[in-house]
DNA sequence: TTTATTTCTTATCATAGGTCAAGTGTTCAA
DNA sequence: TTGAACACTTGACCTATGATAAGAAATAAA
């Protein structure tokens, strides 16, 4: 079905899988949705599931000592969500995930993907460069919020992801961009 | 040779591998020595080699456009260096990457590397994981640049690396903690 | 051992962005 | 249709860090 079809579209981009494959790609995950402002993940939790957003909108955020969140990821539709640091070594996550939309997803546990890393050696690379690009995405974002001024990270935001102004709360996307939310008032105020 | 033996001590760790693949993947990597100073990449080059350092180390960083040198990385003894979005894509790198001390390194070039990773599916895997936790650690790096004051991350570093403060130069270390060699000055005062 | 070069520190002043506190709109449940 | 909760803005003031400029200390070279 449809909802399937764009995890594949997104996987056989990057890397060969056989049609037989993708059937067994498929029958791994299990459709699960979730209404807005509930939470996919909370703190202290191991995060059990990965998860693959076929549409919707959710952030991830931490919680600090002073109790303030701190937004590090904002995704959306045909993109992966979960905290892979907790899914894979089975820690408790300091992470918060929430959704933003009501939303529909696609989960695998751990166990079920790593034998399917087993079988199918090309999911195995897709995921590879899947990191791979998420590090190198990373270390640009790193790379703007030391030494870009919080002018320019709007601005490539705005150029870059203008769906997310019309999805997010700003105060999200001001904690996305490093600053408060009357910061990116003031900024968005001057243009 | 000792050399070769630190890198699959560390593929090994995360990935089973056979003793028949540990002599490909030894005979894969042509070991090669820079001096303290020289260049190991130069931005507007493609970066033809992933280097596995055995001994020495060396920073990645890049040139804005006032010519101020933003550090986006100091690695020393058994790491990983180079450009993989440049190694992977073949995209001219936006960085340099210079050796702060006499360093010996392992390098591989990406088509025998892509070769390998087909020969040898655990090959992959290791470096699925490798760049998993690069992209975890470039996450908690960020968080630490965005949310964190200077003073804290200084803290933090002198905890976790102290060795870097032996080998590297203060100008380095404070543009990788994304401040001012003045700044870092004022905070070493402090204590 | 003297000089040159690199590395690090100090002082003064400027500024981006934070903090706090008080608004004004907007949305949505009752 | 009205109030409560949310989303966003504005203003006054503050602070961490940057910019600039100079000098001290350490290291390397001669």
């Amino acid at each position: 079905m449809q909802q399937d079809n764009k995890l594949l579209y997104y996987i056989t981009k990057w890397s060969n899988i056989t049609k037989e494959d993708e059937a067994t790609i498929i029958s791994a995950f299990e459709p699960v949705s979730i209404q807005k402002k509930k939470d996919l993940l909370v703190s202290g939790q191991v995060c059990d599931y990965l998860y693959f957003i076929t549409k919707g909108c959710l952030r991830s955020f931490y919680i600090d000592a002073k109790g303030i969140e701190h937004v590090y990821q904002i995704r959306m539709d045909n993109n992966w969500i979960g905290d892979i640091d907790s899914y894979f070594t089975r820690q408790k996550s300091k992470y918060n995930i929430e959704a933003l939309e009501n939303s529909y997803l696609l989960r695998i546990p751990v166990d079920r993907l790593e034998q399917l890393f087993i079988e199918i050696p090309n999911l195995e690379r897709y995921f590879r460069i899947l990191f791979q690009k998420a590090y190198i995405n990373a270390l640009n974002r790193l790379s703007s919020t030391m030494w870009d001024t919080a002018i320019d990270r709007y601005n490539e935001m705005l150029k870059e992801h203008p769906e997310i102004f019309q999805r997010v709360p700003l105060v999200h996307i001001a904690s996305y961009l490093g600053i408060t939310p009357e910061s990116l008032s003031r900024i968005r105020k001057q243009k």
